[in-house]
DNA sequence: TTAGCGGTTGCAAAGAGTTGCAATAACTGG
DNA sequence: CCAGTTATTGCAACTCTTTGCAACCGCTAA
């Protein structure tokens, strides 16, 4: 076999560890959708997952895929990136969290290494006592290769 | 007349000026919603603008609200705050720009000046060529009156 | 292996936000 | 000040996501 039939596998371990774990019950559509998402390599719309998921499945529900993808985001199976205004889910980074920056002229998305935010983590514990959440979030920005070009959100300009 | 008042009238102006600088048109329906979100003083949901834009004038649509939101939002004369999965919109800070920390818990909001965010930023340009878009983003976490307090995204428990 | 508890699913309907469109009305030039 | 142009509004339909609920079925205990 591969070696992503390989990591497909252990993940899948994983999480059906995750849900035995916690008292969740393993049915064919969280498995199903569990390995929609790992097979994709990537980061994946929820009508992306939706569609091949019934694929395999036809009596696949939206609101399935809706309620699962969110069950697996509280595991910390999958994490949820913010592309423009739409969410993706992509397999949680299992070498410890990573931040997103996407751009927000060709949706591309990056990955940062943790470090990055951990001075920024520390201030606003010791100034402010907040504890901030900053596993999961998103940077949006422009990035190197789209600098100089326009921006999506600005398309009809009203004369001058 | 009250320093509110004339600090109304000031916002007023400038948005005035945004506006016809720029080819849009002053209606009296712009000029409602943004009185409104001016005299809350602090940020108010769009459900909320929208109830009292109607008690001032009943024909208001909610898509009018939505879309002169937006077009604010664009012209830099409001900002965006996301509270919870709720978009919330306020003033923006003449001041120049501050971020905002939203507690899972309480839902407060508690202002965070720009300068905390500038070594991340210069980071990010200098590795990665990424320009961030730092200016209107929120950071979720838990502040200090919250700190040891049950979370709201964990009610239900399953059976261990 | 089987009965039954209760977590899950599929469906449908509700909610939040967006969009297409015809009528309206704000601005411009004469 | 008036008529034409066209951005904007109000409405309704639509998309995306969430939620209520009855039927279903995975899991556990016997």
């Amino acid at each position: 076999m591969s070696s992503s039939d390989q990591a497909t596998r252990q993940v899948h371990e994983r999480a059906v560890e995750s849900l035995r774990e916690q008292g969740y019950r393993l049915t064919p559509q969280r498995l199903l959708i569990l390995s929609v998402v790992a097979e994709s390599g990537g980061h994946m719309g929820v009508d992306q997952v939706f569609r091949l998921a019934k694929e395999a499945y036809p009596y696949m529900d939206i609101a399935t895929v809706y309620r699962t993808l969110h069950l697996l985001k509280k595991l910390n199976v999958v994490t949820e990136v913010a592309i423009g205004d739409r969410l993706h889910y992509e397999l949680t980074d299992p070498e410890g969290g990573h931040h997103h920056m996407v751009c927000q002229v060709c949706s591309g998305a990056f990955n940062l290494g943790p470090h990055y935010l951990e001075q920024f983590r520390h201030t606003l514990m010791q100034e402010f006592n907040f504890e901030p959440d900053l596993e999961h979030f998103t940077i949006t920005g422009v990035c190197a290769t789209c600098q100089g070009q326009p921006r999506k959100g600005n398309p009809t300009k009203p004369k001058v």
